[in-house]
DNA sequence: GTCTACATAGAAAGCGCTTGCTGTCGCGTC
DNA sequence: GACGCGACAGCAAGCGCTTTCTATGTAGAC
């Protein structure tokens, strides 16, 4: 039924092992037989057993790629990056490679079990995307979890998600406390003392990173925290308008409103507008990130750019050995901030 | 070094085909020999070994989902929907699936190659999303596969494509025609009569499909068209800023603008502002897919709402045999007009 | 008390491929 | 002219699992 290894072999009038060596090319095949056992292979439409080959040469092409949500350009964008070193079809690298996007939707459980099932396909590297969860208990699973893929030869690396130490995984993360900072500090700058500040969803350290950020700029000038300011939501546009109604009830007074990334911000911008605030006039707003369509709002968008191609890109190479990896096995990857037009002076 | 199934067997006193029996859970095995041998299972950390298992039983756990661009939200959110289906951890299903996204980059040679990958895979299921390449060979070589995976027993969906028929492949296609039609329309019913399209990609059924839909409209209305006023570009939104720029400068006189999608849409806009003209007074706009961001333009975007999420999610349903296929092994999915700000009647 | 039937466990034969080791040539070397 | 050696090709032993078929024990059935 199916064309097998030895069917071709029997055609080409070779041994089975023949084929298996021109196909895989890493043995002297003289060139006449070579060509006879691709022609048998392409007059049978022969497709190689991948599970098979996995079985016998213990090792597989395949390479997972852990993302919060697919659907967020944030994970999308890195995702994209990754795949593109990592070797697939078309990717830089040589090879073919399958890239195994794995949604977890943030959740822990999730995250555990695409890695066991990662670790089951013998995955010959894993990228994971993304803050971590901070639960302690978790994060010990996860640790020793990724320490039993490295120590079974998967090569681990973190994008965006703080190092986890021992567990032999190669680290880039972002300086989400530093970009956080700079970001309120431009805000503080341009004369604000009231900010809210709408964080992402708590227990995770993308979260906390740039809200201590936040904090450590308001602090560095002096300006004493309300803690109506502070208001959590996930990483969406909804959540970023539901928080900001949120935020006008509590003060009405606010001159300016820190996004935790530039989703949260557009609903933000939808709720001051709805309210009757203009921006930056009334309300000065600031996303992180940069993603795409952040330069598209209405003002444009004052926000953190994340290099997200460039981090996925690095990572995908570090996964595939083609890039040395950062000295101490970590690197923090910095945001630049972007001034545009929807930050401004208080009372405009 | 690596734990196998006979480790584990040994351990719990058993044979190594009980201890298979207990993991796949389809042999009555009694309750006492089971616990012996999960605790064994749990007591040397064992994982089974995807591959080899794969090989045995002839049948693998992976499901392909190709997409165009995965950094775009519009195959994000249905790569979204489709995993949710796909019965991976936390999917609806039951049993534990890995969804493989394949990110063609709209190449075909990639994606001819990424469904030999998955055919070499052996995987259980693929499923094609977006719309295709219309050029003939390649289709020709692309039916040719897909009847072949089918033949193997890999299920195939196509999710925003149009039917290929003998192929063996369901197919859910959007009514791209029939939104785009409906978009125009809107428009001229508005009072316009000179405007301008910005077309997807040459040789691809979606953008074909909406510009077709789009002439549609302009004949029942007897308008003629001026070749100048349709410019093609890609599918972003870069490519909207640009092909709007030459638009104004075939015709400075139109006084709307149709996108092949939102995201050409926004680009649309911000070059329109950037002249000078404000939207809708001076140019409408009108986008196409309804993605999140876009109801967060200023002004909102009118545009065609596509149920990709609904549809991602059936395509997974079907393409695990969890419902019921259509009939004929093809559907049609509707948009919606959605009508907002960014369209007005000419001339304020 | 013997017989049939069912529930459960084991033996063993692969699944299709890779690869270490073992030939077998043909040619250059002394 | 015998020998050594390099270049290829084949043999065969797995890789770790699934599954058919068979064996065993036990419980009803008569």
């Amino acid at each position: 039924m199916t064309v097998t290894l030895a069917d071709v072999a029997a055609r080409a009038q070779v041994s089975p092992a023949t084929v298996s060596r021109v196909l895989n090319g890493n043995y002297p095949v003289a060139a006449s037989t070579r060509e006879r056992v691709l022609k048998a292979v392409d007059e049978l439409d022969y497709v190689l057993n991948g599970p098979a080959s996995a079985l016998a040469a213990a090792t597989s092409d395949l390479v997972g790629i852990l993302v919060n949500d697919i659907a967020d350009p944030f994970f999308g964008i890195m995702a994209s990056a990754i795949q593109s070193e990592i070797g697939g079809p078309g990717g830089r690298a040589g090879g073919e490679r399958l890239a195994v996007v794995c949604n977890t939707g943030g959740s822990p459980e999730r995250e555990l079990t695409y890695l066991t099932l990662l670790q089951r396909q013998r995955a010959a590297a894993v990228v994971l995307t993304g803050g971590a969860i901070e639960d302690a208990q978790h994060k010990a699973a996860m640790d020793a979890k990724l320490r039993k893929l490295a120590d079974a030869g998967t090569r681990v690396v973190l994008c965006g998600r703080p190092q986890a130490p021992e567990t032999g995984a190669i680290a880039l993360t972002f300086d989400n406390r530093g970009g956080g900072q700079e970001l309120t500090e431009h805000l503080i700058r341009l004369g604000h003392r009231r900010l809210g500040y709408i964080a992402g969803p708590e227990e995770r350290t993308t979260t906390r990173d740039r809200l201590e950020g936040h904090r450590d700029a308001l602090a560095a000038h002096g300006i004493e925290e309300d803690p109506r300011w502070t208001v959590h939501g996930r990483y969406d546009r909804r959540s970023g308008y539901e928080a900001t109604l949120e935020l006008l009830r509590r003060d009405p007074s606010l001159t300016a409103v820190v996004a935790a990334n530039d989703s949260v911000a557009l609903g933000a911008c939808a709720a001051l507008r709805e309210s009757g605030r203009r921006i930056p006039d009334d309300v000065s707003v600031a996303g992180f990130d940069d993603l795409p369509f952040s330069i598209d709002a209405v003002p444009a968008l004052t926000t953190v750019r994340l290099p997200l191609t460039e981090a996925g890109a690095r990572a995908g190479r570090i996964a595939m050995g083609r890039e040395e990896p950062p000295p101490g096995g970590i690197a923090s990857v910095r945001g630049e901030l972007m001034v545009r037009g929807s930050t401004a002076g208080p009372r405009g």
